[in-house]
DNA sequence: TATACACTAACATCAAAATGTGATACCTCC
DNA sequence: GGAGGTATCACATTTTGATGTTAGTGTATA
């Protein structure tokens, strides 16, 4: 089995060093680089011209620089490195901001060393895991939203004049398209404006970009 | 601890039959109901005035209605159920499409019965838990995307014009939240326009919504 | 210092959108 | 069979949007 290599980024000393004990004495894994806060982490890794780790295992609440404000920063010098977020925070905001910016994976700090590990060796083999709290925000992220509001049912025809407007196309287009009176398609609209509470084109689109309709 | 009651709806008689003797021997868990299909276990649901599961293992490919296609029925009937899918799927399009229809993890079926009984008790406990493969392809969902083409950059000012556009403001009415001159305001939004290559506010909006921007 | 660029603004023009009224025709539902 | 809704179209008006040119002012950078 290769040896997976690792960086830690963590300020608490006493969570750092048990990281860093637990990976460094069990051989299938290396730990490259240890650092306290993201600015030093960077210092270090062009200091050294070692080997760049594989995974990161990354703190949020830092000295200096989050390590969310970090990622992209660590990202551009590790484009390969898959990024574990281990925090105390649990909240929605840092979730889904650390994986929007490219952690492929968040634990808890309660999280056992025995899962972190779990968590590293998955994400070594291209999956990932969650704290299973996590995970469940995230699940949450896709679950049926409350409906945005009444879905304020047009008619077909007026959904074919509100596709044409989305696609881009002025009334006369619209017109064409749907071989009907540019007249007409103004009527429409105009049902369409009101039945929605709106008087323009951009408020119209952007009620469907946002998936309002 | 309080028993945990499931319902298991799977086609495959040896799945099943292990499920069902893997749980049900297990005193931490009470199977309530075993289906083949969503149609056979609604029924099944209705027929029996019997305690409701707390938590549905679901498999994907069923005969009949699919297990997809069943969440929102069986959401009906179980409000207050979890569902996790347990299936051979590994596609992004099937995954997403559970989740968004309500399921609240997702299993391959390669799982092992240990690792699925830790998901019944994560999940059980408001967590949830993933296959590796999967909590993958759903962290890169929110992971950075190859980026939309050029951030064509704008100037803060410009931006400024643009937010207006995209609130549903006039020209008229940015220039007055901008204290500016509408003049101003249309020489920016022709800037702007040439800038992105773009001709109405449309699609000026509908880039800005899709995050390209 | 000279060049480039952002921001501001005025003036102008044509195309498009927003809004209104009125009218015909076709459904469906009571 | 009449009431109400949808779809169709015409005609008309006002407002907004899209595009252009020109130009003064400030700032940053080569």
């Amino acid at each position: 089995m290769e040896t997976i290599t690792l960086a830690i980024v963590e300020d608490d000393p006493v969570v750092r060093e048990s990281l860093q004990t637990f990976f460094g004495g069990n051989p299938q894994f290396e730990v490259l680089t240890v650092a306290s806060s993201v600015e030093t982490f960077l210092q270090k890794l062009d200091a050294e011209a070692q080997p760049l780790p594989e995974i990161l295992l990354l703190d949020i609440q830092l000295p200096g620089m989050s390590g969310i404000e970090g990622i992209p920063g660590i990202r551009e010098r590790l484009p390969d490195a898959n990024i574990i977020m281990l925090t105390t925070f649990e909240d929605s905001e840092k979730i889904f901001a650390a994986l929007c910016a490219g952690a492929c994976s968040y634990l808890t700090k309660q999280t056992s060393l025995l899962k972190i590990r779990e968590a590293v060796l998955n994400v070594s083999r291209g999956g990932s895991y969650m704290s299973p709290s996590i995970a469940r925000k995230v699940v949450e992220y896709f679950s049926p939203k409350p409906k945005k509001q009444a879905n304020t049912t047009l008619t077909d025809r007026q959904m074919d004049i509100v596709q044409g407007i989305v696609d881009g196309l002025s009334y006369k287009m619209i017109a064409a398209r749907l071989d009907i009176s540019i007249d007409t398609v103004r009527s429409h609209i105009m049902h369409i404006y009101r039945a929605l509470n709106i008087n323009s084109k951009g408020e119209l689109i952007k009620r469907v970009v946002n998936g309002e309709l």
